[in-house]
This record gives C-alpha cells, structure tokens and sequence, in this order.
DNA sequence: GCACTAGTTCAAAAAAAATTGAACTCTGGT
DNA sequence: ACCAGAGTTCAATTTTTTTTGAACTAGTGC
C-alpha cells in the first residue's frame, strides 16, 4: 500500500538548513555532525521518526544513526514516543533548552570536572615534595588556584542551569 | 658558557602533569592538545619562558610551539614580557580564570552565535514561504524557540563572565 | 652587505575522530 | 523452530584536525 504520509527522501531546503544549523552548534559542543543533524531533523519533524526515516532522509548509515539516538537519548535531547509502527522506536525532540543543556552538562561537563579533582588532589602531594622552598611555595599556590577555578566552575554549573529555566 | 640557570629538556613528573591537565582541559573546550600543554608549561614556570623552551621542553616542533603562542595570546591567557635575552619573546601565563574564559567567548562562542543570528534570520523568511498552514505554523514557532536560545546564550555569556569576576 | 638567529608560514604527514557497512542479536509472528 | 525485520556493534575506511619540518621573512650586529 502506498504511504498515506509520503516522507521524500531528500530534505527541504528549510529542513535542510535547520539540520546544518543545528550540526554546527552540536560542533561547538564538540559533538559529531551527524548528531547534530538528527536532533535537527527530529526538531523541525511534525511527527516522531524512526531509526530509517533518519537513515533515508539523512542519507547517513544505519550505524551513525543508531549511535546519534544513543548519544541524544543519553543526553537527555531527545524522548521515545509511540509511533505507527508498533515494531519501531519513534524519536522526537525535546525542545526545552535547559534539558539541552543539563544533559551536556552532566555527561560531559561532570565528569572532566570529577577526574579533574582527582587530579588535583595527587598534585597537591607532587607539590609538597619539591625540594626546593621557593618552587614549593610557588607550586602549592599553583595548585590553590587550580582548585579555586574548579570550585568556580561547580559553582556556575547550577547557577547557569537555574538561569535557563525558561 | 654553562646556563646559570639551566632547564632540563626533559619536564619533572610534577611538570608533566600540570601540563597534560592543561592539556586535557582545554580539550574539553576544543583546542589542540598542544595549545594546551604550551598554557601548562608557562602555568607552572617560575620565570617567562621562550619559543625554544616550549620547543625544547614539550618536545613539539617550531611550528606548534609558534602556532599555539599565537592562539593562547589572541585569547589573552598569556602575556609577552621582557626575559633575560632581548632578541626573544618570553610569556607568561596569565592565571585570571575571567580571562581566560572572557577571551574564549570573544574568540569562539560569540563569532558562532552571531553567524548563527544570521542564519536565523534567513529561516524566518523559509519559514513564512511555507505553503501548507499547519506546518508553516509549526516551523514558525520551531525558529522563534531557535531565536529565543540564542537570545539566552547571549545573556548568559555577560553573567558568566560576571560571576567568575574574582 | 652578509651572516646569524628568532619566529612565521604552509604544504605534506601523522594522528584522531567520525562514519560506514556487514555481521550480529533480539523480538514477534506464523 | 524458523523467518523477517529493527536495531546494535565494531573493525575497516574515510574525513577532519593537528603536527611537523623545511623554506621563508625579518631584525641585529659586525
């Protein structure tokens, strides 16, 4: 039977430019493309799409495609929605900014900032074993200020998620 | 004649881990590792350092060692200072976490977000020449939310930079 | 003007990251 | 139990980014 709601293959040049803008602002993020053009496209979709309406319309492998919801589900970006086909997963995309953010935040901002401490704390040994006084001296404030700029850095994390609810 | 002060080729294990932190944060914010490590090496030193000490002790070639003294000084994270020799150029790192971050939006977020102003204008025009009512509405509100992120962005960067003001 | 050295530039090489696609697993229907 | 199709995995490939190094520019002292 021929489908009653006909997805083209090849995007619109609207879509198409939503999908590029949103794989650029995933870059600044450090995220692949390819993620950033599925949350594009789920974004400006009517309705939830499945793995294949990505694959088609995007023209991008079955594999980016599976790993791209991955990643977005983790972060939070996007939801599982009923679809048509019973046998699918639907997507569509959340659209709420802090949700965006707080996803980033916790996958990928947490855990630099969590072995960072680690680190600190086997470099403020380093630091006290150097012989010399006035290097010592120099490296335990080195050190002070590390940890003053991670402490900074917990501080603004919530504040920044506070500021973006909406 | 011997160095009065001389400095080993090779970095202490205290070094070395100032700097592959160093190079390990500013890879979460999408710079070279290098640029990082360079930031490291004059973090930790007790006096500026030249080009061919960055060549000598990070172990990098001329061109990296020039190339990411250019970035770390268009982000303002270090300053050039007179040193022993005057035909060289000696840096220091500057430890204002402010300007660090401060230089980084200037350098790197504000340009994307302000391309991305543009491009966001073009697609409230795509969006209007929609054809179909129900979808031009939707596109219509998916840009004005676009527009409304970017607008969040742009007054939290300020506030960030406030909070971090020391 | 010439030699010497500090630093820059950029094409080529190397390294790192993203993407592909084929083989696989899992589930549901018959 | 078998088949069909959705989705996952991961080694191989492609693409992108970073680094190198040799040629170059520019400034200084003789």
């Amino acid at each position: 039977m021929p489908d009653s709601n006909p997805k083209p293959a090849v995007l619109s040049e609207f879509e198409q430019q939503i999908v590029t803008l949103c794989a650029d602002g995933v870059r600044v993020a450090g995220l692949p493309k390819s993620v950033g053009e599925i949350y594009g496209l789920l974004y400006i979709a009517q309705e939830p799409l499945a793995l294949d309406d990505l694959v088609m319309r995007l023209q991008i492998s079955k594999g980016s495609a599976s790993q791209g919801l991955k990643m977005l589900r983790t972060l939070g970006a996007i939801r599982e929605v009923d679809g048509p086909d019973a046998r699918r997963s639907y997507f569509e995309a959340d659209i709420q900014l802090k949700k965006l953010v707080g996803g980033f935040i916790r996958e990928q901002l947490r855990p630099h900032l969590n072995s960072g401490s680690e680190r600190i704390k086997e470099l403020e040994k380093g630091a006290g074993e150097e012989k010399d006084p006035e290097l010592r001296a120099l490296y335990e404030e080195r050190v002070k200020k590390l940890e003053r700029w991670l402490k900074q850095a917990r501080l603004v994390l919530p504040l920044l998620q506070r500021v973006l609810g909406e």
